[in-house]
DNA sequence: CATGTCACG
DNA sequence: ACGTACGTGACATGC
């Protein structure tokens, strides 16, 4: 084993030594980049000259610390950080990132705590540790394995403090800096020391005396008059002042020197951001290295193809992988199943599954702990098979969600690669894709399915370090995790669809859009395809001169908010809405929907928890998110979901407002709390405090405004977006949106603070700290910038309204289960759960699901669920 | 394979 | 001055 070398980086000095080392550089986008472009020179030069095994780059975190509850005045006096600067960070933090180098910060402590913390870890061990830092307040933590560098000048210029230079310097030990701060102050950090005493006095006096307290045991001591009477005067003063530049070396970190492993940067990750930020020089050098992907992607594993599982591997904390033919898990056929426990690696070819109970055993035992890579693709192809899985502990494509939700994750390479390894091939790379798809003889897949349950074993332990220094371990683990297990489940369970019911209002429709087609022709007196943009686009702005509102970039908009401003120029126009209408609804719901049909019936959709970026779900092949309920000729569509069991009935629960709600919560504001805890109609009490009017003379349409202001509050507000949902003009949607804010103080302070959190930390979070990062909020570009902004309001509100409905979802299976009912939860849409159940449960159900919705979290607002049920999800209402 | 449109929360 | 409401997925068209 390689001799183990651990770096440790304090990240807000370095990044002001830098910033104040170099000219303001920008980048194309104007943004600017020189205390990046310093960090990264000093990095590579570190990188080189050091070779660390381990690396960390701690943060400050917070504007106060630990050090204010002593001393409210420390650090005071400091000049703000310059803007400049500040819009560097989320920049240094996406380098760190790609460099593959943890980054760490704690709540009220600094870098240095956490950095001291770490350093006298490595000393124990006996690891050697180099810290470095533009700080010579570090130098305290100097000793036999630990070298304090502190940056000179330029970035690249270091000074290595060992003990023997500390005491070559100071003529003091490194434990002496400390005493020596404590007498002479530090005018940087606003730490007092005893006035009138320098650096040269205070030498004098730890030589003669060892430490403070060493001074005042032997006050009587003390050479000079004067100099005696000040110490006498100022001991409290000085032992604070001792106190306070002391660095915490037993911080409560969650981190430890097996968390902060580096397997080097992944260059293919580095480079775009050398790229996005214009240096030049850091891409040639860059371009020119090896880069660590290759030699790991030439890395030999070792597997054996088996045909049953190797007892050897049924045990608890191995890693599991069902390799199918198609990412569509619901039809795909089961090629094999890989094991490893991060030695021994096997692959068994599907034909060995059937047979095998010592397998269906350990699959079903839930002491068998396992590590999976998307457990719900896994979970519902094995359910085919009549197995059921149980004890799933890690997720590699969730936990790489959670850690960041912005990278899109296809397959298990995409979420390896993530975090370092990339090992593991693309299944595109292995089946080919489109018409080419195809599976490969035995032993490619047997290789590509191994790599994969080998990877899933090798990053546990880095993935899992990464979610709890992120605070997100419990989110991953306690919501997400199993929800997979109740999503694959709720997937495999289906929703029975009559197909009869489709087919009859597919007929009907057809018979209307025949006659609309019909009459549209005479009217443009011509035939052509109403489905083009492009050729209904010349028919009504060229041919029938109707005014052109609004274009897209090939040619006229005919959106139907465009089309509505034209209604009653021309008859032709609410005939080709009512056409888009119903041609939507066959298309879509009618013709779509049937070729989802399976033979059992049923429609088995897909849920995809891994890929927006709010932490909702989606719902793919078919959606079952966006069936029509806003329109009645629509709606009717869900008549065709019904139950699947004879005796059965349909029954859903929908959350009240929920978005409004956990913006009152997260906002704090007293008027809006208050209007929930009344039970107030939300538009109508806005609608009050907007128009200063009485709640009983809101007339509708002023309701009307309001919802559309709550609306848009929630997506981030812009007067433009206003202007346009209402179709008035821009300063009166900038009126309302005044108004609005002047009603709602605490809401206009929650949207200042979270663009402001996302400015400085680079992300936003939920209530459950569900992340997402958004590095397009200081750009020069004002759009790309505004829509960071509006994201930054908007996230936080529609993520924990997510959380909120996932844990009900967790909480509720859980329930059912021990109720034990029959029930079975079908639905997701966002804010609603739909169930199926015999009759006979209804009465308990409609007890359990609202109590369990309305307790999922509690918030300084009641949440509100409302239910119905009926004999198919039309009659849910 | 990108674009426009429209269905949902 | 800039020009968009937040988050999704599916379908038809046309290059």
């Amino acid at each position: 084993m390689t001799k183990q070398k651990v770096l440790l980086l304090d990240g807000n000095s370095l990044a002001y030594r830098a910033f104040f080392a170099l000219p303001l550089l920008t980048n194309d986008q104007g943004v600017h980049t020189n205390a990046v472009y310093g960090f990264a020179m000093m990095l590579e030069k570190i990188l080189k000259e050091e070779q660390p095994t381990h690396m960390l780059v701690a943060w400050d975190a917070g504007k106060t610390t630990f050090r204010h509850s002593t001393y409210k005045e420390y650090k005071g006096g400091r000049q703000k950080t310059p803007p400049e600067l500040s819009e560097q960070f989320p920049y240094l933090r996406k380098m760190l990132d790609a460099y593959n180098i943890r980054q760490y910060e704690l709540e009220s402590f600094e870098a240095d705590d956490i950095i001291g913390t770490l350093s006298r870890e490595a000393a124990a061990d006996g690891v050697e540790t180099v810290v470095i830092t533009g700080d010579k307040d570090l130098t305290q933590l100097a000793d036999k394995a630990v070298t304090v560098q502190i940056t000179r000048k330029g970035m690249t210029d270091i000074e290595a403090y060992t003990p023997e230079h500390v005491m070559e310097k100071y003529g003091l030990t490194p434990d002496q800096i400390i005493d020596m701060k404590g007498l002479m102050g530090d005018a940087s950090d606003n730490i007092p020391g005893v006035p009138g005493v320098g650096e040269k006095t205070a030498i004098k006096l730890l030589k003669q005396f060892g430490t403070v307290e060493g001074v005042y045991e032997g006050i009587d001591g003390v050479s000079g008059k004067k100099l005696k009477e000040k110490l006498v005067e100022n001991e409290e003063l000085a032992k604070m002042s001792k106190t306070l530049a002391t660095i915490n070396t037993e911080s409560p970190i969650e981190i430890g020197l097996a968390d902060i492993s580096y397997p080097g940067p992944d260059m293919e990750q580095v480079i775009p951001v050398f790229r996005e930020l214009n240096f030049r020089t850091l891409i040639e050098k860059a371009d020119g290295a090896q880069p660590v992907t290759e030699t790991e992607e030439a890395e030999d594993i070792e597997y054996k193809v088996v045909e049953q599982a190797p007892g050897s591997l049924l045990k608890s904390g191995i890693a599991f992988h069902v390799e199918l033919s198609d990412e569509l898990y619901h039809t795909a056929d089961i090629l094999g199943v890989s094991l490893s426990d991060g030695d021994e690696t096997v692959y068994i070819p599907a034909a060995g599954l059937e047979g095998d109970k010592q397998f269906a055993d350990w699959l079903a035992d839930d002491s068998m702990k396992k590590l999976t890579v998307d457990a719900k693709a896994s979970l519902a192809a094995l359910a085919r098979l009549g197995l059921e899985a149980d004890g799933i502990v890690f997720d590699l494509l969730l936990a790489a969600y959670i850690v960041n939700p912005s990278v899109s994750l296809t397959d298990a390479s995409s979420a390896a690669r993530e975090f370092g390894f990339s090992g593991v091939s693309e299944d595109q790379a292995i089946y080919g894709k489109g018409a080419k798809r195809a599976v490969p003889d035995q032993e490619t897949v047997a290789e590509h399915a191994s790599r994969k349950a080998l990877a899933v074993h090798r990053l546990r332990e880095t993935v899992e370090g990464r979610l709890k220094e992120n605070k997100q371990f419990e989110l991953y683990r306690e919501l997400e995790i199993p929800l997979a297990t109740i999503l694959g489940r709720m997937e495999a369970t289906g929703v029975k669809t009559e197909r009869g019911i489709l087919e009859e209002i597919g007929k009907d429709l057809a018979g209307k859009l025949e006659a609309i087609e019909e009459q549209i022709y005479a009217l443009a007196g011509q035939t052509f395809n109403i489905n083009s943009t492009k050729q209904l686009g010349v028919i009504l702005f060229e041919e029938m001169e109707l005014p052109v509102i609004k274009k897209t970039k090939t040619g006229y908009s005919t959106a139907a908010d465009v089309l509505e401003k034209l209604r009653g120029r021309h008859e032709i126009i609410d005939l080709i809405l009512e056409y888009r209408q119903l041609g939507k609804l066959q298309s879509t719901y009618i013709e779509g929907l049937l070729k989802e049909i399976h033979e059992d019936g049923k429609i088995h959709t897909y849920y995809q928890q891994a890929l927006t970026q709010t932490g909702r779900l989606s719902s793919t092949s078919p959606n079952l998110q966006n069936i029509p309920v806003r329109i009645e000729e629509g709606r009717k569509i869900r008549k065709a979901f019904v139950p699947s069991e004879p005796g059965w009935v349909m029954f859903a629960a929908d959350y009240s407002q929920i978005e409004l709600r956990v913006l009152a919560h997260m906002s704090g504001d007293e008027r809006l709390i208050a209007a929930f805890r009344e039970g107030a109609d939300i538009h109508t009490r806005t609608a009050g405090d907007v128009f200063h009017v009485e709640a009983q003379d809101v007339t509708p349409d002023m309701r009307r405004a309001a919802k559309a202001v709550n609306f848009g509050i929630v997506y981030g507000i812009s007067d433009y977006g206003l202007s346009q949902n209402l179709n008035i003009t821009r300063k009166e949607a900038a009126e309302f949106i005044d108004r609005y804010l002047a009603s709602f103080p605490g809401v206009k302070q929650y949207m200042e603070d979270s663009v402001a959190e996302a400015k400085e930390k680079g992300f936003v979070s939920t209530l459950m700290n569900r992340r997402r990062y958004l590095p397009d909020i200081n750009s020069r570009n004002f759009n790309l910038r505004s829509f960071a902004e509006r994201t930054a309001m908007n996230t936080p509100i529609q993520g924990t309204a997510a959380d909120i409905i996932k844990k009900a979802m967790v909480e509720m299976d859980m329930r059912l289960e021990q109720e034990g009912l029959q029930a079975r939860m079908l639905l997701q849409v966002h804010d609603e759960l739909i169930f199926e159940c015999p009759e006979e449960e209804l009465g308990k159900l409609s007890e359990i699901v609202p109590d369990v919705m309305e307790a999922a979290l509690e918030l300084d607002v009641p949440l509100l669920v409302e239910s119905a049920s009926g004999p198919s999800w039309y009659d849910t209402k």
